[in-house]
RNA sequence: CGGGGUGUAGCGUAGCUCGGUUAUCGCGCCACGUUUGGGACGUGGAGGUCGCAGGUUCGAAUCCUGCCACCCCGACCA
């Protein structure tokens, strides 16, 4: 591992590349655009999801599986669906591989191609309504609540380790309901769930907000999304969550008997968040020296590191450590003692720092004698006031869970000043060109409503509309770019 | 798919214009010793189809042709 990472200030990208790679959280498959997520990295992971799922659990919902393949009649049912997602679907056409004649390796079998073609799901709204239209027959069966685990599969031109990869892991919520009014309930319940877990547990602020219809997923009826802010300036949609009224029913033909006696079509719902969140996570917090984990999802929690010259002191301050690390997993903290006699203590500071470990505490021969033991904690820059303190060995266990809440919130503070600070108002074109040029962040700016107009504006600045915030205040203005009236405020600014 | 660029050890690179013995350097790796409170040092060592395939030549990392891969910029996107 070579020695530091590129500032954010010279090269933002070459510095996300890097940590990525070197917090061996993932790296570059030989498969263009995927990528393999290390252990370190995975873990992170798990912990999303399994708070996600809790949270999942605890709103009433089951989670089961479908397949990852999709007949390709399936995903011409819906017209906006099959055009939204025709561009970048992976097809299997064939079953089978052989021996080349001329011996140069295995070919495909052209005997062995399929009847019909299969996708590689790029998300499962079609092969799960088609189940649907089985499960569906009255109002008793309603409404189903489901979500799933899965990798989904995206033929992407350009792709970004976590933010954009052609396979990537992600949940899919899929619901059915017997009424409208549910169905959008179900979906706004689910848009506080991922504002809440991204608030509560990867301490990032975000917006709540609904699409404009070009931002708005193939085949929805409305789309909610969560915006967060990175620190370079650009936006990143971190979790969206559709209404489906009633497009994929129809498609399928899913339709209940109600109460009444009628006969109606069901009312959707589908909602995701993927690896992505891993990216988001990563931009928001961390700094020149590496990744800086909130304590809610990091896989290590408290760091020890012994300070010793010969066996007899590590022996001495293992002991001690071993006291300390109890105390700690008694309190539910995770905790890895570093006891590598490969590596000395300073590069072992430099590798936990970059791999985010929120507290780390140092024990050596001069602290056993004195009693004390050094505390520090990563949301503080190396060397900033703060970072560092003494205490005493008795008590360092017990103040351990107050500092990692201190650092959890913390952390989501400064993020929230920062999106505080880099939401700009702009009222005029020239304004807003402006700002999003040398400032960055969310330009909240009058729009007349015109998918022609959000267009143009893309075009000419590279930024879209990233939501109209939830419960947006109404106020009368004109289009920056048309001039012609407007009712509202709506957020741009240039997007992952 | 358009425009630009790069392929040399695990990683980063020098050499290429103007062909010439054993392909340069740093990091990392291995061994031994000294070290250990912020990325240790010394000595020794291992590691290369110079992206691939042809061609020119006594001789190719270097020149020529073709191909491939990757990166950046654009069109597309969670």
């Amino acid at each position: 591992m070579s020695k530091g990472l590129t500032k954010r200030s010279e090269d933002y990208s070459a510095w996300y590349n890097e940590l990525v790679k070197k917090a061996d959280l993932a790296e570059h498959s030989p498969i263009k655009g995927c990528m393999i997520i290390k252990p370190y990295g995975y873990s992170i992971w798990e912990k999303m999801q399994a708070e996600l799922d809790r949270m999942f659990k605890a709103t009433g919902h089951s989670n089961a599986y479908f397949p990852i393949f999709i007949p390709k009649s399936y995903l011409s049912k819906e017209a906006k669906h099959v055009e939204g997602f025709a561009k970048e679907c992976a097809v299997v056409t064939h079953y089978r591989l052989k021996n080349a004649e001329d011996g140069s390796g295995v070919i495909v079998d052209p005997d062995a191609k399929l009847d019909e073609e299969l996708i590689v799901r790029p998300t499962s709204e079609t092969v799960i309504w088609n189940t649907y239209k089985s499960w569906i027959q009255s109002y008793r069966d309603l409404p189903i609540l489901l979500n799933q685990w899965a990798n989904v599969v995206r033929w992407e031109m350009r792709t970004r380790l976590f933010l954009r990869t052609t396979e990537f892991l992600w949940q899919e919520g899929h619901t059915a309901h017997a009424t409208r009014q549910e169905a959008i309930q179900e979906t706004e319940q689910m848009l506080d769930v991922y504002a809440d877990f991204a608030e509560r547990c990867m301490a990032l602020p975000v917006i709540k907000g609904i699409k404009t219809p070009n931002e708005r997923f193939a085949g929805a009826e409305e789309t909610y999304c969560i915006e967060a802010l990175m620190q370079d300036g650009k936006a990143l949609q971190a979790g969206t969550s559709h209404f489906l009224g009633q497009n994929f029913a129809q498609a399928f033909d899913v339709k209940f008997a109600t109460k009444e006696g009628g006969l109606e079509y069901v009312w959707g719902t589908s909602w995701g968040v993927s690896t992505r969140l891993m990216g988001a996570l990563i931009m928001a917090h961390s700094d020149d020296n590496g990744l800086v984990l909130p304590p809610k999802l990091a896989p290590i929690q408290v760091v020890i590191v012994p300070i010793y010259r010969t066996d007899e002191e590590l022996e001495r301050v293992s002991q001690k450590v071993q006291e300390i690390k109890k105390d700690l997993e008694a309190l539910n903290i995770s905790v890895k003692y570093d006891d590598r006699d490969t590596y000395k203590p300073g590069f072992k500071f430099a590798d936990w720092e970059l791999k985010g470990v929120p507290v780390r505490l140092a024990l050596g021969a001069r602290d056993l004698e004195n009693n004390s033991i050094e505390v520090v904690r990563r949301d503080i820059e190396r060397g900033e006031e703060g970072a560092k303190q003494i205490v005493s060995i008795d008590e360092v266990a017990g103040m351990v869970p107050a500092l990692l809440d201190e650092i959890q919130t913390n952390i989501y503070q400064k993020a929230l000043q920062y999106r505080r600070d880099n939401i700009t108002t702009a009222n005029s074109y020239e304004d807003f060109k402006r700002i999003l040029d040398e400032k960055g962040g969310f330009v909240s700016a009058h729009w007349d409503g015109t998918p022609e107009t959000e267009d143009k504006i893309k075009e000419e600045t590279k930024a879209t509309i990233r939501c109209i915030p939830l419960g947006n205040e109404l106020e009368d203005g004109t289009c920056i770019y048309s001039g012609k009236p407007s009712t509202q405020r709506v957020l741009f600014a240039r997007a992952y």
